[in-house]
DNA sequence: GCGAAAGCGTGCCTCGCGCACGCTAATCTG
DNA sequence: CAGATTAGCGTGCGCGAGGCACGCTTTCGC
């Protein structure tokens, strides 16, 4: 293994998530969405089209939160009419939260937004380098130091 | 250029987003280098690494952060004995901060236990793969759709 | 020189978060 | 089948972090 990879790898990526979560990137990716959308509800409301029709509990698990966090965030949610609760016919205590046609829509557009600034940007790649990039990018987060199940 | 592509790897971004910025990842990097050492006190060191001697203002223009937050988190850090403030010599309104050598050596132990995590990972990758997503990664944060100056 | 501006630290207010509580419903147990 | 335990939900409450405004000192422009 060359050494220093790592440390190059580690420096390029602790750049790109200081890039990455700057609000000014979040505020244009959600322009025009409605208040209600801004850097503490889009997880909730992008985890939900991920996972689905799932409990609050659920959601929590899923995206790091605690319960009652996910409930206040969903509340909001459902005031802008971006997700709505049903009952979970399986079980009278349970409540399904869910994406309405407006929440679905609204993360597609902002995963449409964010995908064409990426495709601008990687139109001055050639085309090798760009499906090169995609592919060991899908690997390095599938099994790489960030996984899931650690491998070591 | 292929459709989809830029689909694909803002899929992979959001979840390595996820993925790296989980609490757990973090506690373990910054295992047993003491109390003073958290995700929000982090930053202020990390940054301060890297700008080397600056102002709180400046420090906070650089990583994002209110110049009061800055000064906040720095007490902390200073409190800790990694971060010590001096009156700069050219501007008697100013304070400067810097590092002590325990910050730095913490900021050092922090960055060699990401970099070994992620040369352990990609020990099982065929050594032309890791060199190509090193020089990948690198142009795509460089000159990729959060560069600094917006190409567009 | 003197007013405007820059830099700093701190008090106050706001807001989000997690814990604890009370409630309902499902599940377990004898 | 009835009582007890567990799971799920929403909400009141305390805590901690962030941003604004203020007062202070020093520097800069005219």
């Amino acid at each position: 293994m060359t050494n220093g990879t790592g440390d190059e790898i580690a420096e390029t990526l602790g750049l790109l998530l200081r890039r990455s979560t700057r609000e000014q990137l979040h505020a244009q990716l959600t322009e025009g969405l409605g208040e209600a959308v801004d850097q503490l509800t889009y997880p909730v409301l992008s985890g939900l089209a991920r996972t689905g029709s799932c409990s609050a509990a659920d959601l929590g698990r899923e995206i790091g939160l605690d319960r009652t966090t996910v409930t206040r965030r969903a509340d909001r949610l459902q005031q802008a009419g971006l997700l709505h609760r049903t009952p979970d016919p399986a079980d009278a205590r349970a409540t399904l939260l869910a994406l309405t046609a407006a929440g679905e829509e609204t993360v597609r557009a902002t995963r449409r937004r964010l995908a064409a600034r990426i495709e601008t940007s990687l139109s001055a790649w050639p085309e090798a380098d760009a499906r090169d990039f995609s592919r060991l990018l899908r690997r390095f987060v599938e099994e790489g130091p960030f996984a899931d199940a650690p491998s070591h």
